[in-house]
DNA sequence: ATGTGC
């Protein structure tokens, strides 16, 4: 989209003024480049967003931003409850807390390199991936309810992984406030067998290597050092965060007659946070980040199994976990008033700056480690939360690469064989249980992480830490 | 993203 249609604020903030029934101005981070290579649709979305009750301030795109399901993905919105706020189904997404953790190994690149090849098929062996994977789990309803309200702090209490996890991932691992009863039977029975799965699309498992540091001091503190060997996981709640997201999204749509919300889009169908069915969405969506965390922690303990037998001087210990599909009640200041607003991220990272309360002691200097995941084959990036991004943007930065092509569009143009043999000549071993999930996400369907990262870091949103470049990546 | 869907 041509970049002359924002009001450009300085290098990397671009504004939509208040306009038409906007209550708020849209605000784009991002480099001329990137929003040149962006969808004009993304523009129209922030226009949109920008219009719903009890939006406050501004509504925000990252610079990965694309376009979405009514809220654009890389997007944040932040909603007060006593000025008729909403919440979104389609502002969280369909996948429910989607996100990334990452562990260091203990491990450098030569200590991995003769045991690459048995990683990986061991890897693929005992992670369950791909489209309706299942897993050894299965829950009963009582079992269920426990892992809806506990999360990964369930998990633990199941025997998957260490106490100490917990600590490193956002809410001590377990969201409170969520409401069992508020999840439909079809999305419980949905997720029965699906616990410890790594689903499909975007999701993977990747071992990296440590390829560059930029900030020694807050790479200390995360753990990571050149050369130094890593996990990451992406992937979120399954089935059950989806159904969660359907039936909702639904729901909102029929009632916001109900609750007199003229509705810009369709699918910006949202209840006020102050009703019954904004409640009930909120105690639902709840649980259904307590399942993307459980599975992520059951995630971890598979894979620190596949270590202990291959390679058993490896230590997994869990860097951090975030969440990038998310609406949270957290406390900002807005005109240098300290209020209580809910926060939608979707498709955007938590990113609190240094000395924030609720960051683990360990990051207390260094702020928030901010994960971004780079599309197969091309680097991920670690970054720290800035003091500046809650002013910025609700302490938020970007999430991943962003997509710059649609799947279907990369299934014409990449076959899933070739870009596996041509990422095994540059030393990057793919396993995957679809060629066709392999060519929807090749490298070239993405935009460039790497200027992402960079306006983000501009902006001052999050500040690069340490690159990583892939080694192995289990696919779905 | 998803028991991928016109």
């Amino acid at each position: 989209m041509d970049p002359d249609r924002f009001t450009q604020l300085d290098a990397t903030t671009w504004q939509i003024p208040q306009q038409g029934n906007m209550r708020v101005p849209g605000i784009l981070y991002a480099d001329r480049q990137l929003i040149s290579d962006m969808d004009a649709k993304v523009w129209e979305q922030l226009t949109n967003v920008a219009a719903l009750p009890g939006i406050v301030q501004a509504a925000y795109a990252m610079p990965d931003a694309h376009w979405g399901y009514g809220f654009p993905i890389g997007g944040v919105a932040a909603f007060d409850p006593d000025q008729g706020g909403v919440v979104s189904a389609g502002g969280v997404g369909f996948d429910i807390s989607c996100g990334v953790r990452t562990l260091t190994t203990g491990l450098s690149v030569d200590e991995l390199q003769p045991h690459r090849e048995t990683l990986a098929d061991f890897l693929l062996y005992r992670i369950p991936a791909g489209v309706g994977s299942t897993g050894r789990i299965r829950l009963k309803d009582a079992e269920m309810t426990a892992m809806l309200e506990g999360g990964a702090d369930w998990a633990v209490r199941q025997g998957y992984g260490r106490r100490e996890d917990l600590e490193r991932i956002e809410e001590h691992g377990r969201m409170a406030g969520a409401v069992p009863e508020a999840v439909s039977e079809r999305a419980r029975k949905r997720q029965r067998d699906e616990m410890g799965t790594l689903g499909s699309g975007n999701h993977y498992l990747e071992v990296q290597a440590v390829s560059e540091i930029y900030d020694p001091e807050a790479a200390t503190a995360f753990g990571l050092q050149p050369d130094a060997v890593v996990v990451s996981i992406h992937c979120g709640s399954r089935g059950l965060g989806h159904q969660i997201g359907t039936e909702f999204l639904r729901e909102m749509a029929l009632s916001a007659q109900q609750y007199h919300i003229r509705l810009p889009d369709r699918e910006l169908a949202c209840a006020p946070l102050n009703s019954p069915l904004g409640e009930r969405y909120l105690g639902a969506m709840r649980a259904g980040i307590n399942c993307a965390l459980a599975n992520r922690q059951i995630l971890t303990h598979l894979t620190r199994d596949v270590f202990a037998h291959v390679l058993p001087e490896a230590d997994l210990q869990l860097i951090y976990d975030v969440s990038h599909n998310t609406c949270k009640e957290e406390t900002h200041t807005v005109g240098g008033e300290k209020r209580r607003l809910f926060v939608h991220r979707k498709g955007a990272t938590r990113a609190l700056g240094p000395g924030h309360p609720d960051l683990p002691e360990a990051f207390l200097d260094s702020g928030q480690p901010v994960l971004i995941g780079g599309s197969m084959g091309t680097a991920s990036y670690v970054l720290a939360g800035m003091a500046t991004s809650e002013g910025r943007s609700f302490a938020s930065a970007c999430h991943g690469a962003g997509r710059a092509m649609s799947r279907h569009q990369a299934t014409k143009r990449w076959r899933g064989e070739d870009l596996i043999d041509e990422l095994a000549g540059r030393g990057i071993i793919i396993r995957s249980h679809s060629y066709r999930g392999v060519a929807e996400e090749a490298p070239g369907a993405y935009k460039d992480v790497s200027a992402v990262v960079e306006a983000a870091e501009q902006a001052g949103l999050a500040r690069k830490v340490a690159r990583l470049r892939p080694l192995i990546c289990i696919k779905g």
